[in-house]
DNA sequence: AGGCTACTCAGCCTGGATAA
DNA sequence: TTATCCAGGCTGAGTAGCCT
């Protein structure tokens, strides 16, 4: 209690007032404490007996607040420091993650300047002892904080005290779980209300949907145009960039800039939702112990349905990633496969798909590598069609040298490389890379004469080519210009008849040439 | 004063689609 | 097969306003 409020109460006089502010005894525990040390009032100046009488009255009226609030300030100091160091795991961590997300969401500028103070470690322990533990703690001492930041960074630390103080009464896991949601959402995204059919269940979808449309995670701006940018809901329009921008009244530049923006902050504001259990086994058969997750329209219609959602796979599949962060990894490149129209494969692959492998599993292969190798081959000109032995074409991107564990990538890397580039393994497991130019005329000859197996006249060769490619669009002119030497073939006599080079050394009494060739032949002979 | 953010603009590049 | 158009991407320059 201050001075001023029991000189309202009329409890002291107008002299004892003027002695108190005169000499700075403010409240009534500065009273205390002068009393306690000098035993009495009146060394002080214009302190007589009757104001020294009045004050010491004052103080042991007001003794056992003064007690009272002493006994506050040691439980307050000592009982937090013991509580941060009793905390269970699960507290810690479920405050850790608490105090990154509202680290997270805080402006720039206190962002950087909390993180660096705090040397980028938001751990409970190190926030405790640099701020709450911290006597001397004074927000305006850190570097970079200014008076703007202030309230913002006062808030921020209450809100994490408060959280702190609320999860160290209990150690039920469920509990502290929910608690953690409700203070998270409510607190790190200004949501007064949380409809809690979402705490309940729990679902990971319906909390990213949620969000989303509360414009919790992008203002709104941002979010109308990642809703419309991104490849987020299933059969959903393809906006251009003008379209947008004429909807949110920027430029298309901008529009092009905040997508990217928000999809590179996308993944991080998706951690939020790790802080939901959700049983993704038996609620979708997702089996979150296998090597490898595989999101088809089956189980993204089972999502959908049972959330009330409308997430593309691809969305789904990233969300996924989010949220199971801890041992997946995302194989593929988020902005070729959320953004339709992104088109970025300078010298490299452009991805169709997301895939989620377990994660020590992806570390053992490169999946770029692989990716750029396969479609830098596909995109050269392939005049022949080749194959090799794809698990020892594996290999060669293991990232460890680990062999063993090749037989559970190629599952994984045979599916990846189907969707990715329409290619596929044959019986013996061999990659075939097919032809991918043209055939031309004289290769459709070739394989006429190959058929007849025997020299024959263009038109019985053009009509070969014809019964064996109905489709080839030909004429027996072109046929017969295509068959030059260079191209394996020999001519026979004057009559328009023509063979195969090979033949001169595979048939007996087969010798081409023009009949020039022929009686030059006999004379040497 | 100087840093940071949000934004715009111009210029140039690329790949795909389509017309010639 | 080649030329042209178009959507979209990247980059650097520059502005305004806010904040420390």
């Amino acid at each position: 209690m201050t001075i001023d409020e029991i000189y309202k109460k009329e409890e002291i006089s107008v002299r004892s007032y003027h002695i108190c502010k005169y000499n700075k005894l403010n409240s009534i525990s500065d009273l205390k404490k002068y009393y306690h040390l000098k035993k009495s009032f009146e060394g002080l100046q214009n302190c007589g007996r009757k104001s020294n009488e009045e004050l010491i009255n004052i103080c042991n009226r007001y003794q056992d607040e003064v007690t009272e609030n002493r006994e506050i300030e040691i439980k307050k100091e000592n009982p937090l420091k013991s509580i941060i160091f009793n905390l269970t795991r699960v507290q810690r961590e479920v405050i850790n993650s608490f105090i990154f997300v509202n680290t997270d969401s805080l402006s720039t500028r206190s962002k950087n300047a909390i993180s660096m103070f705090l040397n980028h470690n938001l751990k409970v322990k190190n926030f405790a002892e640099k701020i709450l533990l911290t006597e001397s703690f004074d927000l305006e001492n850190i570097k970079n904080v200014g008076y703007k930041c202030v309230p913002e960074l006062k808030v921020y630390i209450s809100i994490i005290k408060d959280f702190l103080l609320e999860v160290s009464h209990t150690k039920d896991e469920r509990y502290l779980i929910a608690l953690k949601n409700k203070f998270l959402i409510q607190r790190t995204f200004d949501i007064p209300f949380v409809p809690s059919q979402i705490l309940e269940s729990e679902s990971i979808f319906q909390l990213t949907d949620f969000l989303l449309n509360q414009n919790a995670f992008f203002d709104e701006n941002q979010t109308i145009i990642i809703k419309k940018a991104l490849k987020l809901y299933d059969n959903q329009r393809e906006f251009t960039l003008d379209e947008i921008a004429e909807q949110v009244d920027l430029s298309r530049e901008r529009v092009r800039q905040i997508r990217k923006l928000c999809l590179d902050k996308l993944s991080n504001k998706l951690l939020f939702i790790s802080n939901f259990n959700d049983d993704l086994f038996q609620k979708y058969s997702i089996d979150t112990e296998s090597s490898y997750i595989e999101i088809d329209t089956d189980v993204s219609d089972k999502i959908n349905k049972s959330n009330n959602s409308n997430f593309s796979i691809e969305f789904i599949t990233f969300i996924l990633s989010a949220y199971l962060k801890d041992s997946f990894t995302l194989v593929g490149n988020y902005e070729d496969v959320l953004q339709p129209k992104y088109f970025n494969s300078r010298n490299r692959h452009n991805w169709n798909n997301f895939y989620l492998v377990e994660k020590q599993l992806a570390s053992e292969i490169d999946f770029t590598a692989l990716t750029n190798d396969i479609s830098s081959r596909i995109c050269d000109r392939i005049e022949e069609s080749y194959s090799f032995h794809f698990k020892s074409y594996l290999s060669k991107f293991l990232t460890k040298g680990n062999i063993d564990i090749l037989d559970l990538l190629l599952p994984i890397c045979e599916n990846l490389i189907n969707s990715e580039f329409e290619i596929y393994l044959d019986l013996d497991e061999n990659l075939i890379f097919k032809r991918n130019t043209n055939r031309q005329a004289h290769e459709y000859a070739y394989e006429a004469l190959e058929h007849l197996g025997r020299p024959s006249k263009v038109k019985v060769i053009f009509e070969k080519v014809i019964e064996l490619h109905p489709n080839y669009n030909t004429e027996e002119a072109k046929i017969r210009v295509s068959m030059k030497r260079k191209n394996g073939f020999v001519p026979i006599g004057r009559k328009s008849v023509f063979g195969l080079k090979k033949w001169e050394s595979e048939l007996e009494n087969f010798k081409g040439g023009t009949i020039r060739d022929i009686v030059v032949r006999l004379q040497t002979n």
